[in-house]
DNA sequence: CCGCATCCTGGCCGATACTG
DNA sequence: CAGTATCGGCCAGGATGCGG
């Protein structure tokens, strides 16, 4: 997978460019989608391992990064004893959220589950 | 991951229930999306793969078995030689389009590209 | 209360060669 | 033309324990 020069004559970044593909990517997390759900309303960073069953601090923690790093949540930091974060969705997670109600009208009808 | 009895106490598939992740994990498939892409048309399996720039045939038959099992696609053997075999959208994939149109949308305003 | 560091594992993906 | 068979690498995700 290594693009050995950078005039590369293997369009592996072509595969890349899909708008699609680049959304896609960026819910593609494990937890993301439910995390996401939740995002509806601002959280705290319990809260949320409490809403998610099953999730473990680590993994909630690295989702949480990723879907900050892309800009898709807002991570607002209270500097107070005991610690106190609050994550909610930023215009990229707002902007998406149509998108998740269909996909979930999609899947109650042509989910895996109806088969 | 085991359920040791099939009377789990663990609630592991309460979370396969949310219907918007079982859509995701239909169109996870890291060549899928750009696979359904190209099955707006009806094609034959060697078509794709000149389509899909640096699948190999053994993942692109993977992926598409994939896309079968979850009908998603439609295949169509042709008992003749040489062997022809034709995809097609089927009734899942064909409602899911829109949604992917949305998504590449999203994905040209908020995608990772642009940042 | 919140989050990071480390180690480990399973499954997706890939290259190559062979078949009807 | 349209696949299978086999071997192997990589990495997201999970468990656990430590720190501020």
């Amino acid at each position: 997978m290594a693009r050995s020069s950078f005039e590369g004559e293997i369009p592996a970044e072509q595969i890349e460019v899909c708008p699609v593909t680049d959304a896609q990517n960026m819910i593609a997390g494990k937890w993301k989608i439910i995390i996401l759900w939740h995002l509806r309303e601002t959280r705290r960073f319990g809260e949320l391992q409490r809403l998610v069953p099953g999730i473990s601090k680590a993994i909630l923690t690295s989702q949480l990064r990723e879907l900050e790093r892309d800009q898709m949540i807002h991570r607002q930091v209270y500097q107070e004893v005991p610690p106190k974060v609050e994550y909610s969705l930023a215009e990229a997670g707002l902007q998406f959220f149509p998108i998740l109600e269909k996909m979930g009208e999609w899947g109650k009808k042509y989910g895996v589950r109806n088969k």
